[in-house]
RNA sequence: GGGCGAAUAGCUCAGCGGGAGAGCACCUGCCUUACAAGCAGGGGGUCGUAGGUUCAAAACCUACUUCGCCCA
């Protein structure tokens, strides 16, 4: 991409900078400086108020997506504000060593070079993957600098460092102490391809097309048959009963009585359990404890036999009899053909029902009856749910809440070990006495026996086991450290919905069992970025946008507003070409409006920029209307962006800050400058202005970057450091803008919005006769009063920005023969005499139009007036309101009426 | 089956009790010495449907429709 730098035969001096923002050099350039210059480090200073945020640790799986762009950009436009107020803030970086996905990741990568991982053997298999892990973290540091992120790197964790590898290995030992860790055989879900465990929240439901199989079961007295129904008849090979309502008359006689499994011919009970519903089906199910949460839990109640028949490798065991060996697919299309033989299937019906995928392969995930790990919840649930109702930790939006109050309510045990190499190793170790020893270190002996060959756990825990801990483990814990003095609880996480299960619950709980306080104030949750058609990006589809790329072509600051405007809490929000483009073209804006400021300083003698530094708390006595009016709009502006801020709303707050920069800086206050900049006039009233008006252009630019630079850092700081007379040393540590009474002037704004009416009034008219820009013309106002006085003494910006002159205020005066009129408000009109002859058609027309609406209007403001209700209920300044309106508009009409008839005649 | 969100200009989205806004797109005119990635002017919307609450509803309540998500 090349830039023009240079347009319309400047000149490039050495002072001048070019007409487009480059915003390549300038990023790399400014992160440095942030760096060398250590100001992202956190003082750790008592005496200030820390306000801490712990990143999100990206998983080392690859490279950083739209979402992390995301995340992160939210996270340091908080921590930058929060700098700029004077806390001592913390924002501590991070990576997740992210077990399966990484282990998976690797495992591919080997097979790419036709490595198998599993002959490779644990210790060479983790080495690989230590490699992996540095040559990513690597990138996504790099792709957090580029981002501008203002992370305290000297703080740096890692989920597997030693710190928080210490951490884990507390927690599992003393929640195994405190007996809420223990191993069993359980049913837990099982992933063939990952050959691990996963956690109910690790398997994704997803709607399918498929069948469900009727089969009849013969009963074992030989008078005839139970119909059973199902969607696995693979698993019929694992039953152990049948099924019915208690309340069920059809087989009110049967319970108690046996069927004849078909293909294995074992003999199974028929029971009564409430679980199974009457309407659905035959009004009979079959049992197989071994392969279905649900029939487990009936085999339980009524000690039914559990056969496991299908094994970790997703084939067929030795129980499945003549199927052993079989895939547990092949073995469905299998069990249907043989029973269709013995015409045991009644019927194969269209059947729609959701199946478990592997959130990280998607393969269907086997329930099976396993020996695992788990923490047991409730206790640990109800300080996390109490914690969220008494508000010590806030979501926001608040709708979100619920989602977590609602899982945590129904929370089941977590099974926490699992079946891989990569990972926190389970700190238990096994006697071949029998003996468990869950311990800190390693056990030399064991305690029972005295034996000293024992064998540690093979397996190592769920990621999310040491994410749970991040807001403590990375602050020193279980030391005692200052840090975790200081910086705990944090102030914000920021986050996607779609982890508040996996993480934010686990967060709370650990740090409720472990701190015994909640690890965060507040969780602030975003939304997915999505592509522009709205679909989630992802990998298979192929159409994720890099961030990265982005960056390259537009800068930073560009993608950071882009997301931030898109920005709605907790919404997800489409990434779209063309916002890229209007933040790009901001930035444009950005840099030439200051390159404007900074090419009118103004010099002494000497070469130095000369200019009064304008100072807020002292306002100098020759402030002009426009002046107090721009500083009116400007403490606005700071006021509205920090409350929106205070309140999460991130996209408001920057658009707040687009509109002001765009449209009353840029658009009036820097054009009406030009007048004091460029009047060619040496008189010391004429200097006065202009160093007048060059102060305050500096502290408005000043102003404004600041209220710009969380969200657009690099530019911000790259103009701000061009400005005379800064007090601090960089933008970053500079102070936040506030809002002060003393800059507050309502009637300037007033004024001023007559002013700007009355200009747009004239380009109006001016552009209805095409008159091009720059042509002269007469205009003409009718206006009397204070209104008279105002536009009087704002002529000679009137002058300038519609290109009226001579321009004549007067509240007697007639209406020129030839001339166009506008009709505004309290009795001002606006007359634009024209030499030629005007359109009489287009006007009449126009004005016809005009008409018509304001006939409307008086429809509307009339019936509400006549309303008794409206005049007895609403209160007195609507009502107030209501005639003010009433009246112009009668006014107006009277005008329009006026001018029509003039026309007409 | 339960819950949540979305439905507003051609497109993407803000607004969430007192006369509908932005960006892009569109039409007209301009290279006016900060910016054509720009300037000025303009057109365009019974705010998903139906009820209700209220003096007043895009906004609050109820039901429904369509789309999306989460949980079982």
């Amino acid at each position: 991409m090349s830039y023009h730098y240079l347009q319309r035969g400047d000149q490039m001096t050495e002072k001048m900078l070019p007409t487009v923002y480059d915003p390549h050099t300038v990023e790399l350039e400014k992160y440095q400086y942030w760096l060398e210059g250590n100001y992202f480090q956190a003082s750790g200073d008592p005496e200030k108020e820390p306000f801490t945020i712990v990143i999100p640790p990206p998983n080392v799986t690859g490279s950083l997506h739209m979402g992390h762009a995301l995340n992160n950009t939210v996270q340091d436009v908080l921590i930058r504000r929060r700098r700029m107020q004077g806390y001592d803030t913390l924002w501590l970086p991070g990576c997740d060593h992210a077990g399966i996905a990484t282990q998976n990741v690797v495992e591919k990568h080997l097979a790419e070079e036709g490595i198998n991982s599993r002959e490779l053997g644990r210790e060479a298999f983790l080495e690989r993957v230590w490699a992996w892990k540095d040559t990513y973290h690597q990138r996504i540091t790099r792709q957090l600098h580029r981002l501008g992120v203002s992370c305290d790197w000297s703080r740096e964790r890692f989920t597997m460092d030693e710190g928080c590898s210490k951490a884990v290995r507390k927690v599992f030992v003393d929640l195994y102490k405190r007996g809420l860790i223990y191993r069993g055989d359980y049913m837990i879900n099982w992933c063939a391809r990952c050959s691990t465990a996963l956690s109910d929240i690790e398997v994704e439901h997803e709607e399918e097309a498929s069948t469900i199989t009727h089969i009849l079961y013969p009963l074992a007295s030989g008078q005839g048959n139970i119909t059973v129904a199902t969607t696995r008849p693979e698993s019929m090979l694992g039953d152990s009963g049948v099924a019915v309502h208690p309340d069920d008359e059809r087989y009110r006689d049967l319970v108690g009585e046996k069927v004849i499994l078909p293909l294995l011919n074992r003999e199974i009970p028929i029971v009564a359990d409430d679980y199974v519903d009457p309407e659905f089906g035959s009004g009979a199910v079959k049992v197989t404890p071994g392969h279905d949460p649900n029939d487990f839990a009936i085999g339980q109640r009524h000690s039914l036999e559990i056969i496991k028949v299908i094994g970790e490798d997703a084939k067929m065991t030795r129980a499945a009899g003549p199927y052993e060996g079989m895939d547990r697919f092949d073995c469905r299309e299998k069990v249907i053909e043989d029973l269709k033989a013995l015409e045991l299937i009644n019927r194969i019906e269209d059947y729609e029902h959701s199946i478990g995928h592997c959130q990280r392969c998607d393969t269907v995930v086997e329930p099976l009856i396993s020996r695992q790990w788990f923490v047991e919840m409730k206790p640990l649930a109800e300080p996390a749910i109490d914690a969220v109702k008494d508000g010590q930790t806030r979501f926001v939006p608040q709708r979100f809440t619920r989602i977590y109050q609602d899982w945590l309510e129904n929370i089941r045990d977590w099974c926490i070990s699992r079946q891989i190499w990569w990972g926190h190793r389970i700190p238990a170790w096994y006697c071949s006495c029998g003996e468990v020893i869950v311990d800190y270190q390693e056990p030399k002996n064991c305690p029972a026996c005295g034996d000293s060959a024992l064998k540690q756990d093979p397996d190592v825990l769920d990621t999310w086991f040491s994410s749970a801990l991040w807001p403590f483990s990375t602050l020193g814990w279980p030391e005692q450290t200052y840090d975790l003095e200081h910086f705990y609880p944090t102030s914000v996480l920021v986050t996607g919905y779609d982890i508040i299960f996996f993480w934010v619950a686990r967060m709370m709980f650990m740090g409720l069992a472990f701190k015994e306080q909640v690890p965060f104030e507040t969780v602030y949750i975003t939304g997915l970025v999505r592509d522009a058609l709205g679909r989630k990006m992802s990998k298979s589809l192929g159409n994720g946008v890099d961030p990265l790329e982005v960056i390259e072509n537009y800068g930073a600051d560009t993608l950071r507003f882009t997301l931030v405007t898109g920005q709605t809490p907790g919404n997800d929000q489409r990434f779209r070409q063309e916002s890229v483009e209007a933040g790009r073209n901001f930035a444009n804006k950005i840099w030439n409006a200051s390159r404007f400021v900074l090419m009118n300083l103004g010099q002494d003698e000497d070469g130095h920029q000369s200019f009064v530094p304008f100072d807020p708390e002292q306002l100098p006595q020759n402030l002009k209307r426009v002046d107090r009016w721009i500083l009116h709009r400007f403490n606005e502006t700071v006021k509205k962006v920090d409350e929106l801020l205070d309140e999460y709303e991130l996209g408001e707050a920057a658009r707040a800050v687009y509109e002001y920069l765009w449209n009353d800086f840029c658009d009036w206050y820097l054009e009406m400058s030009k007048y004091y900049l460029y009047l060619k006039d040496n008189r010391p009233e004429a200097e006065e202005d202009r160093q007048r008006n060059r102060s305050l252009l500096v502290f408005l630019l000043d102003g404004v970057m600041r209220l710009l630079h969380p969200i657009m850092p690099f530019i911000s700081e790259e103009i701000w450091q061009k400005l005379p007379n800064r007090q601090e040393e960089a933008l970053l540590i500079a102070a936040w803008p506030q809002s002060a009474k003393s800059l507050e002037f309502p009637q300037d704004a007033k004024d001023f919005a007559l002013v700007q009416e009355v200009v747009r009034a004239i380009r109006n008219l001016r552009s209805q006769v095409q008159l091009v820009p720059g042509k002269k013309a007469p205009v003409i106002v009718r206006a009397g009063g204070d209104a008279a006085t105002c536009l009087e003494d704002e002529s000679h910006h009137i002058k300038e920005l519609a290109f009226a002159d001579p321009i004549t205020v007067d509240p007697e005066i007639a209406k020129p023969k030839q001339a166009l009129a506008a009709i505004l408000g309290e009795g001002i009109e606006v007359y634009l005499p024209l030499e030629g002859v005007i359109d009489l058609e287009a006007e009449l027309t126009r004005l016809k139009k005009e008409l018509s609406q304001v006939e409307a209007e008086i429809k509307k403001t009339e019936g509400k007036l006549q309303s008794i209700g409206f005049r007895e209920k609403a209160p007195a300044e609507v009502i107030e309101k209501e005639k003010n309106r009433r009246e112009e508009q009668g006014e107006k009409l009277n005008k329009l009426r006026q001018r029509l008839q003039e026309l007409s005649s």
